[in-house]
DNA sequence: AGGAGTTTGTGAACGGGAGAACAAAACGGC
DNA sequence: GCCGTTTTGTTCTCCCGTTCACAAACTCCT
């Protein structure tokens, strides 16, 4: 979030930044940036703040964004289409490698410039590009199943949009993306509401 | 999450669960999964587990997902295009109503078989639904913009896809759903790996 | 009917994140 | 060169979610 805050200062052409402003921006308490980018080193001045395009750079290196990540997305249905056309990962320090799906009618499609490929290719792609991150977005019952292939072919890190638990050794990690259940946070939340009017707080 | 998993041990014909088993289905501890649960009330029944159907029923009345909610989405690009044709929505209790866009281009479309109408409609539809959740799709640049119409519109839960903090009265709540951090939180945990194998962890 | 075996519900301990507050450091003006 | 001002880095405290552990409650078998 910092450093999306950051490039959006940049971008403004702002040079300079104290934690108050680049906390408003980000959204966060001050005291609770300080802290966090306390842990990244000494990066600031005090009676003055920090440097945006260092702090920018110090904290893409220390995600590991300065380099391109290349990602693998499989199952290229409507959400798989959404995230290969989307540009803005490519921005952000991510390239897709490739498109894979089970349906051998999809594999004469183009979409984004990449061929959509069997899933079959998948260890060679891994292989080849030295993959190490894999979007789901199969159904869910393929899910658990895609990613074991995953797993097996060598990637160790998972983003995971179909709606199931999925299962995986030590050392891989998975981060989940949940619309119907962010949905349903905000449904609570509305019913909350409109039973007892004016208690309200989100996360 | 436990909604999902009783409907998938539903499903699969239980009738009876413990706690154990529910919480290893949804990828949790049990005792957490158990405060959980007494927060709603005494639905289980000691040395027997929880009956799943009437648990089910239990949780998806506290959350309010027994009725449906209306759901507008805004800005029908990819994105838009994937959450419209998603059918994963309805059955969990939520039904898009309309799909606006700034584009007039665009308003010749109909996707999943709603017409894509003008962002102008907006008000009308909010009163004429009674609409209180809102997804945004746009740009980053549009959002707030759109977020602002939204509320003054009369929604009060927004959902936003797009790379921006939004700025809200209180009573409105924000959700959102940020890819880019997802890729990026993997990013660095890969880093890592390959920096110090052997020290792994994630949320 | 009673005891053994299960499983829930919850009190207590633990851990960690968030915010308030302040000392240390840098800058600028005189 | 010194003092006031600004802002960082960090400590301390508070609070909340998570987990452990166990008594209470229920079932089933004898
Ligand atoms: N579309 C959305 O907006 C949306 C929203 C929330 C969640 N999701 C979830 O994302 C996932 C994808 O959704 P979608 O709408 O794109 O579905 P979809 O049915 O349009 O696409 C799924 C694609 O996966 C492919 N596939 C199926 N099994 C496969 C396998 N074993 N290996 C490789 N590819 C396989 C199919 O051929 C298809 O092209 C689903 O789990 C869905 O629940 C989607
Ligand atoms: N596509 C993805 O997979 C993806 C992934 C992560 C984040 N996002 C974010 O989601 C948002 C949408 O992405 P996309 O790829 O669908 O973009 P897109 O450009 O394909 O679609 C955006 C749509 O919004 C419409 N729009 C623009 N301004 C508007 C306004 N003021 N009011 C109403 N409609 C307006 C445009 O006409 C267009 O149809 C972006 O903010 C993007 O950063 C998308």
């Amino acid at each position: 979030m910092y450093l999306r805050a950051l490039t959006g200062l940049a971008e403004g052409g702002t040079t300079t930044c104290s934690s108050e402003e680049l906390a408003a921006t980000a959204g966060v308490n001050s005291a609770k940036l300080r802290k966090d980018l306390s842990y990244l080193g000494s990066y600031g001045t005090r009676g003055v703040g920090y440097d945006v395009e260092y702090l920018r750079y110090q904290i893409a290196r220390e995600i590991g964004v300065t380099q391109d990540w290349p990602v693998v997305i499989v199952g290229i249905g409507n959400l798989g289409h959404a995230l290969a056309n989307y540009s803005g990962f490519r921005s952000r320090g991510f390239r897709v490698v490739a498109l894979l799906d089970a349906d051998p009618d999809r594999h004469d499609e183009v979409v984004a410039g990449l061929d959509v490929r069997s899933f079959e290719d998948l260890e060679a792609i891994v292989k080849e590009d030295a993959v190490s991150i894999g979007v789901i977005a199969t159904p869910a019952v393929a899910a658990q199943s895609v990613a074991d292939r995953m797993v097996a072919a060598g990637i160790t890190s998972i983003l995971n949009f179909a709606p199931t638990v999925l299962t995986v050794p030590d050392g891989v990690d998975v981060r989940k993306v949940d619309l119907s259940i962010e949905l349903q946070i905000l449904a609570y939340h509305e019913q909350r509401k409109s039973i007892a009017p004016g208690s309200e707080v989100v996360s």
